[in-house]
DNA sequence: CTGGATCCATGATGATACTG
DNA sequence: CAGTATCATCATGGATCCAG
């Protein structure tokens, strides 16, 4: 199998970034590792949908792209694919997709289909950075269905990584993610835990609602 | 022929999003429906190597989506597509993925490559605004193989629209686009004429080779 | 001449099963 | 765990043709 060099052979930045990541998955494989390194079953869980066949040739393309690289460690088995500093770049890219997907091609959770909290968090942290005055710094340990999440802003940007805090967050919200959409869209407390300083949940509780503000249901 | 309907089934904005924009061709469309309506065949000479098969398709799926709409007046024979308001919100993700695409993606204009002026322009746009800290208004004339463009910013945001200013600008350029490569990237005036105040022109100057610092070429 | 539609070839993707 | 192999299907490209 070769690489797939579809080209458009246009003189333009927007299709020659295209060529790198516009075929179909690679985005999304990109999502999935901008919260922080995957092996190859990890990509498949969340990329729910995809065919092993599909994901190994599009980290190969990443990887050949320069956007994606593979470490292996001689003795042991896993592989775990990381983005270079040209993959995190493709941060705003996503960002700025899923800021339009919020707002013009939202959809409520259908029967079925996977829920993954870093998405999720991935689209409330976009809602909150662009829709809300909210500039300070913020802290908030997640750890939602068994997994740890950090969400932070130090006044300007967010990251959400798919970890522990290493020092204590602000805020500690425990649970399961389809009880945060919950929280999200309906203000319901059911089956989420939220610890912290009066003063920084009262903060939280007021921006996570954010996400609901800006959806456009289709 | 069906609509295609091809979803990833994740609950997760950037995958909304990617489902209504994320087939070939489909931000290529709106990439150059973003400077103004357009017609079939305009579309089809910018995007060089399209069929008109998959513009027709796409533009249908497009409109389905409510990101384009195709004016139709009776006694008139051109059909004239233009973007919706939320086909216009798509202007970050086109400028984020040329942003991407020029530090990342660069290339030099290849032989017999098509160099249409408005995605130099639209690259160009996007390195001065996050490359340099010029934020001032300012208004761009550009008169390049007999067709108008004005590139504009008002201290924030910059634009560029496929038509003649209707109030003066403080610069205008004439010449090629072929020309202005070597403007931009050579600094070299050879088939370009620029007229202005003495000080408009000097800040133009300054600025338009914003876009051969940042590149990285491949 | 614009705005497509049609036919066929090819190549990309999906489904399923299987392996080092 | 990290893929590969095989087969089926569907989307896209190339060329051509057609209606208003």
């Amino acid at each position: 199998m070769t690489r797939n060099v579809r080209t458009y052979d246009h003189f333009c930045a927007v299709a020659r970034a295209l060529e790198q990541v516009g075929d179909r998955w690679s985005l999304l494989v990109i999502r999935d590792l901008l919260t922080g390194a995957k092996r190859f079953t990890d990509l498949m869980d969340r990329l729910g949908g995809i065919t092993p066949k599909t994901l190994s040739q599009r980290l190969r393309e990443l990887d050949d792209a320069g956007i994606v690289t593979a470490d292996r460690e001689p003795g042991r088995r896993e592989v775990w694919y990381r983005l270079t500093p040209a993959g995190a770049d493709l941060g705003p890219v996503i960002g700025t997709l899923g800021w339009w997907g919020l707002r013009h091609a939202w959809r409520w959770p259908q029967a079925g289909e996977p829920l993954h909290a870093e998405h999720l968090l991935g689209a409330a942290i976009q809602a909150i950075d662009l829709a809300t005055d909210h500039h300070g710094p913020a802290r908030w340990h997640f750890r939602l269905d068994g997994a740890d999440y950090l969400a932070e802003s130090d006044g300007h940007e967010w990251s959400v990584t798919a970890k522990a805090p290493s020092a204590p967050a602000d805020v500690t919200i425990t649970g399961t993610a389809q009880a945060l959409v919950a929280l999200i869209f309906a203000g319901s407390d059911l089956g989420i835990d939220i610890k912290g300083e009066p003063g920084a949940v009262e903060r939280f509780r007021q921006l996570i609602g954010t996400m609901a503000t800006v959806v456009h249901p289709a």
